[in-house]
RNA sequence: GCGCGGUUAGCUCAGUUGGUAGAGCAUCCCCUUGACGUGGGGAGGGUCAGAGGUUCGAAUCCUCUAUCGCGCACCA
């Protein structure tokens, strides 16, 4: 009954991922069908097939790699794999993000630390070649961890957002918009990082709880009114007091001005009403800055105030007397509570918890600063997307569902942040980035894709947000702003798979981008994804708390089928995982006993004829019927991206069905031999190719192994096959 | 302050048209020449956070409470 003399020698030992998997990355990437086109050339999708098409969230060139790049590689390239399978033109686009602040910022320190050097010492253009070189070395680290994760990327399409094609991508989008005038240079109270030496956007503030102390007192002591304030220094810039109109208390000093001197500086206070501020909070009664506090500068607007800046971009005083001038905030802060609690004017101090703002990637305290900034007007009615407003492009795709957002709950958290959306500051006073297109000479202003002719031209020396140019991404990749015929094809995107903490640094851009300069969705469906967390402690992975989980090691040791299979059963769209090492080495093992399910299934078939006609008797026949059942199940789990769900299944169709009760049965009616016998081996024949090229799109590597060593498969590739389900 | 999510077996979590609860790991018992000990067979273990409601019937729908976590926010 025995006969070894088919079975391949691998299967004799155990299945071992380190001799399997790189190998088997190269026979792809050589196979060229990664890319769509080649698949196409080799018949193996038709030319006028449906079109899958995703991109890979590019991830920042900053070095740091971690299980979260690991789970999102797996979800797009089960998902990738799955539609090539089912004979879809599948494109998955690689590359990489210049994270212009985050990157710097990361070479800035590396500087500081190895050579004890600021940026300014080297000069822009030998900075950016350090930089250039940091990057590049991130880049290919990512690259190497993207093939060893599997991931069926078609790397003929590979894009940097700060290659040459994407400049030319985003100058021609900021001339567009600052042609229609959605583009335009402001002064306003911006968000000033005094750490970072930039200004960022409002989605780059990260709200921190702090302790603080609450003053109360007056200007002078001839001032009428009392106010409260945690921040004593900006009050020599105050030019107004604000009550409410309603409140009883100050109605008859509304509309009275008062001079006063305020610890050495003169300083004129009108007292104006305005509704936002609160009866109920401290005096009622706000002392208003308008250049170093945005709520301040609205109602300074409203009420035509001047404005006064007494805090300069280092975060030190640049007005009063000796005492003040050039202190730092925090000490100028002391300075004048002391001089108030000497003069007599202090009249109550409280402890209280405080929100400050910090920038994200710096951690400095950020200063609300009056400086020009280049903005994105998102309530400008645009005419040649019938008079809509940026916001309500952003809008419209997600409310009439032709954009859909799974898990379905984060569309009210869209919905919310767009509507509450102010303009959108883009220039940064950072050297790594798309350098601002647009240039000065005297009093003259040029924005062009390309440098004006004609001498004395000075570009600006701001970069763009890094944001602005990863909005472009699903088209700048496909050659946009050329028309090629990737943007006919692929245009819009199946699907995007981010982490829910990028929805609207990047979800939301890539919408208003596409929607404005496209006129059509980006992509149908959102699939959020969400943050891989440690097992023990709930903790997110990060560097500073040095709990990260390295997914080489884990490769090294489990083999990639087992960690890919590890990331994604059982988890849901929006659900953070909480990393397992025990559910790799259950994949692990998994991945083994499909090494001996195929040695069984080899061993006791090489002898079955494969031209006799099927002949199963009625157990075995409900045994293929069962697999058919579960195949249209999982496909259409599958076509509703609930692949979590899919894992979980094949993993127990294979060991708990197949294997334990299938084989099992089988075993017995080979040895009985007859009918039953020729029944059996021709189940085991028709159900274990199904098994492997279902499980394909979640272990790709050792089910393409298996694939190999079956007969008749030749030299194809499971990666092509077509997926056992029409369905 | 506004909003959202979780709370299901010791642990990590599944459970989308409501029909007397599932998986992996862990635990305990049994089985080693028979594809695989990275194995096989079996067992224990949950008033599905709590209370109320709708229903013939709720982990699943509604309300409230508790608790943990998250997001947003110009409270000076």
């Amino acid at each position: 009954m025995h006969n070894d003399n088919n079975i391949p020698e691998k299967l004799l030992k155990p299945y071992s991922s380190k001799d399997t998997e790189e190998r088997i990355y190269s026979a792809w990437e050589a196979s060229g069908f990664f890319n769509p086109d080649v698949c196409i050339e080799k018949g193996v999708t038709a030319p006028d097939a449906e079109s899958f098409s995703i991109v890979l969230p590019p991830p920042n060139v900053t070095g740091t790699l971690h299980l979260g790049h690991s789970f999102e590689d797996t979800m797009e390239d089960v998902l990738v794999r799955f539609n090539r399978m089912r004979g879809k033109k599948t494109l998955w686009v690689p590359g990489t993000d210049h994270a212009a602040i985050a990157t710097q910022s990361k070479v800035e320190k590396l500087l500081e630390k190895e050579e004890g050097k600021r940026k300014q010492d080297l000069g822009r253009e030998a900075f950016l070649k350090r930089v250039e070189q940091f990057a590049q070395e991130s880049h290919d680290t990512i690259v190497g961890q993207l093939r060893l994760m599997g991931s069926s990327l078609d790397w003929s399409r590979e894009a940097f957002t700060l290659d040459s094609d994407r400049n030319f991508a985003v100058r021609t989008a900021f001339k567009k918009m600052y042609d229609d005038r959605l583009i335009y240079r402001g002064h306003r109270i911006v968000n000033w990082d005094p750490k970072g030496q930039t200004v960022i956007s409002d989605d780059e503030i990260v709200h921190e709880e702090r302790k603080a102390k609450l003053y109360t007192f007056k200007y002078s002591k001839d001032f009428p009114i009392s106010i409260s304030t945690t921040r004593p220094e900006t009050k020599i810039g105050d030019t107004a007091v604000a009550v409410n109109p309603e409140d009883e208390r100050y109605k008859e000093f509304v509309g009275k001005e008062y001079d006063a001197v305020f610890c050495g500086v003169p300083i004129h206070i009108k007292i104006v009403a305005d509704e936002s501020v609160e009866k109920e909070y401290g005096t009622g009664a706000l002392g208003v800055t308008p250049a170093h506090s945005q709520i301040d500068a609205e109602i300074a607007k409203r009420h035509n105030l001047p404005t006064v800046q007494v805090i300069n971009e280092y975060a030190k005083m640049m007005l009063g007397g000796e005492n003040l001038m050039g202190k730092k905030t925090t000490e100028a802060r002391e300075i004048i509570a002391q001089w108030l609690r000497t003069e007599g004017l202090m009249e109550k101090e409280e402890d209280i918890d405080q929100n400050i703002s910090t920038a994200e990637r710096s951690g400095g305290v950020i200063e609300p600063l009056p400086k020009l900034q280049w903005f994105i007007n998102v309530n400008k009615p645009i005419p040649d997307r019938g008079s809509k407003t940026l916001k309500e492009l952003m809008l419209d795709p997600v409310k009439d569902a032709s954009i859909s957002i799974l898990p379905n709950r984060f569309e009210n958290v869209y919905y919310n942040w767009v509507e509450n959306l102010r303009d959108w500051c883009i220039s940064r006073q950072i050297w790594y980035g798309h350098q601002i297109p647009v240039w000065y000479k005297g009093s003259e202003v040029y924005c062009g894709i390309e440098t004006p002719e004609g001498d004395g031209w000075t570009q600006d020396e701001d970069t763009l947000d890094t944001w602005f140019s990863s909005g472009l991404w699903t088209f700048s990749t496909l050659g946009w702003p050329n028309n090629t015929s990737d943007l006919k094809t692929y245009r819009p995107n199946t699907i995007v798979m981010p982490g829910y903490e990028i929805l609207f640094f990047w979800v939301a851009r890539m919408i208003l981008m596409s929607q404005y300069l496209l006129g059509e969705i980006p992509f149908k469906t959102v699939y959020l994804h969400g943050i891989v967390r440690d097992a023990s402690t709930g903790k997110k992975f990060s560097k500073s708390a040095n709990n990260g989980v390295d997914p080489l090691e884990v490769i090294n040791q489990y083999g990639t089928d087992a960690l890919r299979m590890a990331l994604v059963t059982g988890v849901g769209p929006g659900n953070d995982i909480k990393f397992d090492l025990q559910k790799v080495k259950a994949y692990a093992k998994f991945s083994n006993k499909l090494w001996n399910i195929a040695r069984f299934v080899f061993e006791n078939t090489a002898s079955l004829d494969r031209a006799q006609p099927l002949a199963l008797d009625a157990e075995d026949q409900a045994s293929l019927d069962e697999l058919t059942a579960l195949m249209q199940e999982i496909t259409k789990e599958m076509d509703e991206y609930k692949f979590y769900l899919v894992a979980e299944k094949l993993y127990h169709y294979a060991w708990h069905t197949f294997a334990d009760i299938v084989i099992e049965r089988c075993k017995q009616k080979i040895a009985a031999g007859g009918p039953g016998a020729l029944s059996a081996q021709q189940l085991l024949v028709s159900v274990f190719p199904t098994i492997i090229t279902a499980l394909h799109p979640f272990m790709p590597f050792v089910t393409e192994e298996l694939w190999s060593m079956l007969p008749d498969t030749g030299s194809s590739f499971l990666m092509v096959e077509k997926w056992p389900c029409k369905a």
